[in-house]
DNA sequence: CATGAATGAGACTTCATTCAT
DNA sequence: AATGAATGAAGTCTCATTCAT
C-alpha cells in the first residue's frame, strides 16, 4: 500500500511533468492524478522539487542501467557497442516513453539540484567515450562529442514523438532505418 | 518611444522565457528587465500568455523568412537546396540564438494557441516538402519526414547549444562539417 | 504504562509550551518528545485544546494544593501569612520550574476554556483575600489587589527567569532579599 | 494613501499581535481588520516575521525615545530620574496601551530578529544603569538589576491591564500610588 | 500613455485529526 | 492499546491582472 502511494505519485508526475512540464504541473493536478490527498505527496517527498529531482534520478537511473547491461565495454567492433547502445534506447524508451520526454525536457531545468545534473552527465559520458573511441579510430566525425550526442538523443527522441503521436507503428525495420540515420550522421 | 517600449519587452521575454521558460517566468521580472512598469505590459500584450504567441510567431516568421528568402523552388539540384535552408538556419542562429532556444523549448508548450501552433507546423511544412521531393528522387531515406526533420533541428539546436556555452569557437569549417552531418543522416 | 505514556506527553507539552507557547508547538512536536504516535495523545487528550486545558489546570491545582497546604488560616500575624505564600511559590518553582513559565505565559491564551481561567482566578483568589486582610488591617497599600498581585507575580517570574538564565545561582538569601522586595511593594 | 494603508496595517496587527500573540494571529485575520487585500501586506512588509520586527521595533523605538527625552542625565537625585522614567512610562501607556501588552508578550518571541532583540535590550540597559546608579548610592537593594525591573514593569504592565479591563478608572493619584509601590519594592 | 499600488485567486506546504491495521 | 499513514482545511505567500492617478 505505502509502496502503491509512492508509485501512483511518481507515475503521475512523470506523466504531468513530461506533458505540461514540471513549472506548469501543480501539486493539486499531481494529487488528484495520483488519487491521493494533497498533503500525503508530502509523507513521500520533501516538496515538489525533492519530487522532481527523485523523478529525474530514477530515470536516468534506469536508463544508465539499460544501456550499461551487457555492454561490451572490450568490443573491438564499434558498430557492436553502437548497436547495443542504440538497442539500449529503444528498449527503454519502449517502456518509459514518457520518461524519455521528460528526461529530455528537464535535463536543464533550473530545478534540478547538483545530484541530478551530476547523474546526468555521469549517463553522457557513456556516450562521450564511445564517440571518443570511435574519433580515435577514424571512424566517426572529428566534430564535438558534445554535438553528436546531441543530435543521436534529437534522432531519437524524435523519433518517439513521432512513433508516439501514432504518425505511424513502430517496427524493428523503422528502428533499423534509425540506427543507420544515427550511424551515417556520426560516422565518417 | 512606444515601439521602443514594445521592443524592450519582447526582447526581455525572449531572453527569460529562453532561458527560464515561459511558466517559470513572472510577469514582474519581465517589467523589470524590460525596465517598463508591469502595468505597461498589458499596453502592449494582452496578457502573458498573448505576449508569448506573439513571441513565438514572431520569430517562427522571421526563421520563415530568412529560409524562404531567395529559396531555389525549382533548383533541381536537391543539394543546392539543402544548402540554402542550412544556410539559413546557421543565418537566424546567428542573429537570433536566444530565438533557436525559445522556439525549441517552446514549441510544445501548454499555453500556444492555434495560430502559433499554425506557423510552426507551416514552418516545417517546408522541410517537409524538401524531405518529400529528396525521397521521390531516391536521394533521401524513406524514413518519415517528421522524424528526419527533428533529426536536423536536433543536430543544429545542440550544435548551438555547443557553440553558445563556448566549447569552441564558431567557424566556417564547423558549420560546414554539421552540415555533412546532416546530410549523411538523412541522404540515401 | 497508561500512565507513563500520559505523563509523557503531559510533561513533553509543558516543557515546549513554556518554550515555544501553545499556538508554535506543533502535535507532531509533543509526539516526538514524548516518544508517543502522533494518534496516541488522542488516546489521553481529546484534542490540543483539551491537552492544553488539562495541563493548565493540572499546574494551577498543584500550585494551588501548595500554596495551600498548612495555610495558616487563622493565623493573626500578617508577615507570616505572606511568608507562607511566599514560601510556597519558592518551593513550587522549584520542583516545577517550567509550570511557573507556562502558567504565566498561558494565563490568558485564546484557547483556555472556562474551567481553566475558572481555576487561575480562583487561585488569585487566595492573593485577593489576602491582601483585603491586609488593606483592611492597614498594614497593605490600598491599591487595586489585582494589581498588587500582578506585581509581586511579576517580581517572582522575573526572579525565576533571572536564576533560570543562570546568571545568579539561586540562594535562600537571594530569596529572602526578594520576598523583602515584595514585601516592601505591597506594604505600608 | 500608501501611509494610509501600511498604517492601518500596522494598527490592526499591533491590536491582534497584542490580543492574540503573533502565532495565533493569521494573515488574513491581519488584512481583513486593516480592511485591505491580503496580498497588499506584502507590498508593505516581506513577511509576516518582517511585520512583527518591524512593528516591535517601532514600538520599542517610541517608548525609548519617551523615555529618553528630557531625562535628567546629570541629576544627582535619584528620584527625580526614577520619578522621569515612570512618568515616561506612564506617558506612553496612555497613547500606546496595546503597544505596552504587545512588547510586554512578544518580548521572548521566537520570531523576533536580532535588531529587535538588541533594540529591546538597549531599552533595558536605560533601567540597568539607574539600577545601578542607585544601588552605588545605596539607595536601591542590592539584587540582580534585572530581577528588580521585571518587578517593576511586571507592576507596570499588571496596572495597565487592571486600568484597561476598567476595573477602576486611571486617576493620577492611582499612578503615584504605584510609584511608590514600585520605589518601596526598589528602594532600601 | 505610463505607472505601480492593490487585489484575490491559487500555489505550495503544514498540521490537527482520523482510522485502518 | 498504539501506531503512523492519510487527509483536507487552512496558513503563508506569489503573481497575473486591473485601475486610479
Amino acid at each position: 500500500m505505502k509502496v502503491d502511494k509512492r508509485k501512483r505519485i511518481f507515475e503521475a508526475s512523470l506523466e504531468l511533468f513530461s506533458e505540461r512540464g514540471y513549472d506548469a504541473t501543480t501539486l493539486p493536478m499531481i494529487a488528484e492524478a495520483a488519487d491521493v490527498g494533497a498533503g500525503t505527496v508530502y509523507r513521500y517527498f520533501k516538496n515538489k522539487e525533492a519530487l522532481l529531482n527523485e523523478l529525474f534520478q530514477e530515470y536516468i537511473g534506469r536508463l544508465k542501467e539499460t544501456i550499461s547491461l551487457n555492454y561490451p565495454e572490450n568490443e573491438e567492433d564499434l558498430t557492436i557497442k553502437f548497436d547495443h547502445l542504440f538497442a539500449g534506447m529503444v528498449q527503454f524508451a519502449d517502456k518509459n516513453i514518457k520518461a524519455v520526454y521528460f528526461i529530455d525536457s528537464h535535463s536543464h531545468s533550473h530545478a534540478l539540484n547538483e545530484k541530478s545534473t551530476g547523474m546526468y552527465h555521469s549517463l553522457l559520458d557513456i556516450y562521450h567515450e564511445f564517440i571518443a573511441e570511435g574519433q580515435e579510430k577514424k571512424l566517426v566525425k572529428p566534430l564535438p562529442s558534445y554535438a553528436l550526442i546531441v543530435m543521436v538523443f534529437g534522432a531519437f527522441i524524435g523519433c518517439c514523438k513521432y512513433i508516439q503521436r501514432g504518425h505511424i507503428k513502430e517496427t524493428e525495420t523503422l528502428m533499423d532505418h534509425f540506427k543507420e540515420c544515427c550511424w551515417d550522421a556520426i560516422s565518417l
